[in-house]
DNA sequence: TGGTGTGAACAACTTCACAGCG
DNA sequence: CGCTGTGAAGTTGTTCACACCA
């Protein structure tokens, strides 16, 4: 365990490899070795090991992972052994939904106070005795409330003027799932959901599929654990540069 | 543009591209170039370049390229210039929330049939005339108007068995709203959406910040576009191994 | 001149393979 | 003996830098 640097994706990973242990925990399951739940997380047993192994020694060897103090250390390495407090930003059917989905809460996610740019929307009742507010007070909220999450559900075209409020208010992380990129200044962390570029990906492998045929089946030279992943949203982001379209 | 493998990134900023040039051309803009687009969409130029490069040459030297053709050629790569068939499985919040979700079919997606597994959903009216169909129907559906794209939004319980379902009537590619990661056989694509696991990345990064302070204000190491993605969900995959946890 | 296309350098991430220890 | 922890090797992806050409 060196101080190296972290790779994203080893992140995310902690985040599937928690949620297994959650399950084995509430299982009864009290040990756990590195192949079993690389296996549950879909991922090459020494890549886990790796995984842990940025953060500390957590193994016993010889027998594995004790399920309840493993489950504990990435929780505190995600930050998640607190609650988090979410605003969320729009209040559509995505919204709406997301309000109501009960990983969230799971997760330790509650979210404190809905808003939308629409005024037509304001006032409505929703889930949970939330009331959508007016996005004027944002600012009141996330200070007195110290949040520093947002879920951004507005449409697209209000995608970066709200992100500016947020950023301005200070928010240090957007979950995303506008279809625009939007700038924000370092420090400040963007996630996007993006449906249909997903489905896109997907539909690019189907597309090329129905073009290659087969030449799948003779192919002995790929590794056990095969990579077949299913994939990034990526963004570079602080480099407002002096491009800019007019649109 | 050599016949090299191309990597899963790729894929999905081209369809970033996509959008960026259908607006572009909305606004009857003519020509664009690689690091206008680039800049839109959050990555460098010499990247944008790149990944067009695998595909073919599609530029113009000193001037850039031509809006309209980008994006058909592009459309093309994605196989976005027909329309494609999307069966829906999970009629709960989130399963509504896509059904009206505008994105979808402005990208040429259509939803042909609603399924769920709870029988007190089945018959029930949605959006657009949808009434939601016994999950024992889907064979049927999917034969008799060759669907290929499943989304998948049951509760995470069924998932696995649901998958099943879909891979053996012929599914190529899901789109998995579920929190548990599925095994299917290789020709089959899964993408995940995960929110809360996008949400954890962010608790992680804003745990870290305030941990490390800030030494970021000398550091002049840096390139000029910065990257500092938003990431992956990424998925290893066909490894049935021998080993299984008991839950 | 200005922006594309691309080999080559670089950086990031994954997997291997095995030492080391319970 | 079995499973963890990890350096080193291998693989994949990104950026640079410049030749090339409209």
């Amino acid at each position: 365990m060196r101080k190296e640097k972290i790779p994203a994706a080893t992140i995310i990973r902690l985040s599937v490899y928690q949620r297994y242990l959650k399950r084995l925990l509430a299982n009864g399951v009290k040990v756990v070795s590195s192949s079993e739940l690389a296996y549950e997380a879909s991922v090459n047993p020494a890549q886990l090991r790796k995984d842990l192994s940025y953060f500390g020694r957590f193994g016993v060897r010889g027998v594995g992972y004790d399920v309840a103090s493993l489950l504990n250390t990435i929780s505190g390495i995600l930050g998640l052994l607190d609650e988090w407090r979410v605003v969320l930003v729009g209040a559509g059917p995505i919204g709406k939904a997301l309000l109501r989905h009960p990983q969230f809460s799971k997760q330790g996610y509650v979210f404190e106070a809905v808003f939308d740019v629409d005024p037509n929307h304001v006032g409505k009742d929703l889930v949970d005795g939330h009331v959508v507010k007016d996005i004027s007070e944002l600012p009141k909220v996330i200070k007195e409330k110290d949040i520093q999450l947002a879920v951004l559900a507005v449409p697209s075209e209000k995608a970066q003027e709200v992100a500016d409020i947020l950023v301005e208010c200070g928010i240090k992380g957007i979950l995303n799932f506008c279809t625009t990129r939007i700038k924000v200044p370092r420090g400040v962390s963007v996630q996007y959901v993006d449906f249909t570029i997903l489905l896109d990906t997907l539909t690019y492998k189907i597309s090329q599929h129905s073009i290659e045929g087969k030449e799948d089946s003779v192919n002995s030279t790929k590794p056990k654990w095969a990579r077949e992943h299913s994939w990034p949203v990526v963004q570079s982001n602080s480099h407002r540069q002096g491009v800019s379209l007019t649109s």
